[in-house]
DNA sequence: CCAATTCGTAAGCCATCACTAACGGTTAGT
DNA sequence: ACTAACCGTTAGTGATGGCTTACGAATTGG
């Protein structure tokens, strides 16, 4: 149901390298927008946009805000994803079968 | 490697509408279009971008011209979703030996 | 209490992209 | 050969979205 919201989150290219970034382990914004081509501001927004996509999840630490990957977020894609190959699989099975 | 090409071909809403139609099975252009809230040239630009992706094949049949649905085209998305969960996993095992 | 650090937000600019309308090409049938 | 059907492409327009700069909020340490 949220599928949609985890694809236009991860289409954006910078979005995805703030995203990769966080592979590394938990981390700060400043410490993700260095290493990254864009400003620090510019990185906040996007992780907001992935926090309500449910692919990241923030904890504040001191005046700091760690930022972590929640792969959970990604279930529901990964499921709409896999229904696509059911399909792919049921329609290869009545074709063979109109062949018999 | 082009599951890049996956995730912004599939985050435009229309251009999902087009993909998921083609799930009912193979049809023409003005099939698709019909029952969709855009016009016909919109929607054979949408399969150009699909088509240049991988994940929607087509036909020449006729006058017609059919596309059907490219599974495999999804199967590199599939596998770098996979490897958020592989990290995820790392990363809890990590902690668990962390904490023993 | 004051200064420094870290971050989120608002405003504005610019590029990208989806959409429509009009045109041209190709094939099937008469 | 002519007509009709089906489709791809182009040009132009309007809207969405990402980026920067500037500002304000919250916390830590002296």
């Amino acid at each position: 149901m949220a599928y949609e919201l985890a694809l236009s989150s991860l289409s954006d290219p910078t979005r995805r390298a703030v995203f990769e970034r966080l592979r590394t382990g938990p981390m700060g914004v400043a410490e993700i927008a260095s290493g990254l081509p864009v400003s620090r501001p510019a990185v906040s927004q996007h992780l907001k946009v992935l926090k309500e996509a449910g692919l990241v999840v923030d904890e504040p630490r001191g005046t700091a805000r760690i930022y972590r990957i929640h792969a959970e977020g990604l279930r529901d894609l990964r499921d709409w994803l896999d229904s696509f190959w059911d399909d792919a699989l049921t329609r290869f099975k009545d074709h063979a079968e109109r062949d018999t």
